[in-house]
DNA sequence: ATAGAATATGAGCAATAACTCGTATTAACA
DNA sequence: TGTTAATACGAGTTATTGCTCATATTCTAT
């Protein structure tokens, strides 16, 4: 059977010292990755870059994988608080609005330091025991659908399961398009457009008209 | 500066027996990728799951780099294959119809060794120098837009770069989602549902009612 | 049949990776 | 103050990677 890495930090840091060393780590991590990509991510370099040796590092992570975790763990977490913060006006909106306002709320929470974002997205699924990022997925989809539920009768769609996959999806994918590769459309005028047309869509397809 | 790993072959293949050793790399890739991830694709795995020796490896490609693009230009090509053969079709159609076409085109699209297709689209980005999928993205986007321009006035947008760049994230990002994350809709009535309600999707963002 | 071009081979080198472990330093506390 | 636990260090071991090159085999064509 294939040895597979571990992901989890390898102690807790006790001491105040201690953590600044383990920030340190994640941060040089989040740098290189942003700076140099992945492959020349490697355990020397990171430790290199943190000013800490690399004895050190292995003492709070098992290797590579664990410090790239915790990074994209990280980086979910500063987006979470965009999001849920944001999330509870919504509540009170009228459907429509708040159509809209969870579009401009992806919107802003890709614009979180996209350039992590975007490493984490695309060269982050080989890290294969990652359940991380599927989580934060689903924990959008399930947050949705209860919106939708508790909307049901204002709706034109009746398989809300579908509906939910198919709206965040498609929302998910547009923000993280355009920021990925269409940065010309995070122009402050074009992010209006965006945002305009992106609840448009959702809209069109949600309410009966 | 920096040096930037090349990613042609080196020389072609004149005769029978060669073309067979590359066909043997290209396809050992291909495995490797799909089976054992990207990671534990290298020069040295991939000569000897090819049968063939390193040496001959280098002799037809520069480098691993050059053998994942050499496997993600054949599914590109498979692909695009699937897609023009059915985009014949299309312009006969009523938009509404022809819409449908093009959704189900792209599940079909999605269909094509999807465990590759992940690979590619999942780990691939990471080769810098691959704007072959940039393209390949951008060759949909662009196919779309001009249908969309043929029909402008059945439609209630005007601004067709965006409608199309909406339109094409949308359906592209949930055929592959769904493939890759949610196979349990690429059963044959949940795929029907998910070409219908894609359809809708699209359809109501177009279409004025 | 034979020369020369095309193709194939794989031992082995240089570079880099992940990771260990014995030792040194610092903090905590009695 | 002295003892112990926590933290930090980094030279060094082991494994792997990309890749070369001298040599061997096979094909093509005269």
């Amino acid at each position: 059977m294939t040895r597979r890495p571990l992901t989890k930090p390898r102690k807790i840091a006790a001491q105040e010292r201690s953590r600044a060393t383990v920030d340190a780590l994640v941060e040089a991590t989040a740098r290189i990755l942003v700076e140099e990509g992945f492959d020349k991510t490697s355990t020397n370099r990171i430790a290199e870059v943190a000013g800490v040796s690399i004895g050190s590092l292995y003492q709070y992570f098992p290797g590579k994988e664990a410090l790239v975790v915790a990074v994209a763990d990280r980086h979910r977490q500063e987006i979470m608080q965009v999001i849920r913060g944001e999330l509870e006006e919504v509540r009170a909106q009228p459907v429509k609005q708040a159509i809209r306002t969870l579009v401009a709320t992806a919107v802003r929470a890709h614009r979180v330091d996209p350039r992590l974002h975007r490493v984490i997205a695309e060269q982050i699924p080989q890290v294969g025991e990652l359940e991380d990022l599927e989580v934060f997925s689903r924990e959008n989809y399930t947050l949705f659908r209860a919106y939708l539920e508790s909307r049901r009768d204002e709706l034109r769609v009746d398989d809300l399961e579908l509906a939910s996959f198919i709206c965040v999806t498609s929302i998910e994918a547009l923000t993280h398009n355009a920021v990925l590769h269409y940065p010309e459309l995070f122009s402050d005028e074009a992010m209006e457009a965006l945002i305009d047309e992106g609840a448009c869509l959702v809209t069109g397809f949600l309410i009966s008209r």
